[in-house]
DNA sequence: TCCTTTTTGCGAATGATTTGCAAATATCGG
DNA sequence: CCGATATTTGCAAATCATTCGCAAAAAGGA
């Protein structure tokens, strides 16, 4: 486990250059819930450097991302915004309600299982998954009686 | 089962106009594999309606999606364009090759698992599931022997 | 510290998808 | 079959997240 790694030594280890900005972004996904697109951590990230760029915002977030540090998902139907979490977390997986837009986090071996039937019945050399679920969470569906 | 149906049908029993673009539309989706995205569909288009334009087939896609006829499908790392599908089709999944572009389709139960996992676990009511694979096909993985 | 490479801020570009609008077309009641 | 009404189309321009070119600034190694 790398995880017990400062993100000094984190970026270091995967051979990146460590900058403020960098150490920022880190720092910012850290502290949220990990679902934050570019924009938003551009404006958090002004409070405390406001200065920055949102290019380096988002030349940095594919640096961390290729790097393994970062995690890129898509929530819901519309995958027309990118968002990051850290990578260090365990494996799971979301689910997005479309009315409320809470995201509910959770893990199953059935992913993994599906991955190795895949690279069983087809041979395939799965590299990457994306994954996600919508619906209506518990307070958005309605209820028959009160 | 409603695959029966012709696409005038199918397009009256989803409330929809019947216009020459949504028949040309499903014709082309119906005789390709399906993996099409807008400009493929324009450029195929154009062939037989040389003065249809790209609105009207984004447009479409859209009307014929809302309307059940068509799923729109992310293939690969890249969600910046979006492909479709006949919605005819059973529930399938995607594979696509990172090499050669080739997409693999296959089946599982054990998605549809997993919603019900979901469902019991935290109560909540999928409605949509986006699924895709990447990596390398057999036929693009680097073999150690000749 | 000096040199070389990488990164940053800035502004402009990209590219898939959307939108406003007036003309054309589909549907429906008679 | 015909005309009124709602919808759809073609066209051109707009959106908007993301990317890119470039010169100045910062990082890492000798």
């Amino acid at each position: 486990m790398t995880t017990s790694l400062s993100p000094e030594d984190r970026l270091r280890a995967a051979g990146q250059r460590i900058t403020s900005q960098r150490l920022l972004l880190l720092r910012l996904l850290d502290a949220s819930d990990g679902h934050l697109d570019a924009e938003s951590l551009f404006h958090a990230a002004q409070q405390e450097m406001p200065e920055i760029n949102l290019s380096t915002i988002y030349r940095n977030l594919e640096v961390l991302t290729r790097a393994g540090l970062v995690a890129q998902r898509y929530f819901a139907r519309d995958h027309s915004r990118e968002y990051f979490e850290l990578a260090t977390t365990a494996e799971h997986y979301h689910f997005t309600c479309t009315q409320c837009g809470k995201i509910i986090e959770f893990e199953t071996p059935l992913i993994a299982q599906v991955r190795s039937d895949l690279k069983r019945q087809h041979n395939v050399n799965i590299r990457h998954a994306c994954i996600c679920f919508e619906g209506l969470c518990p307070d958005c569906i309605p209820q028959s009686q009160p």
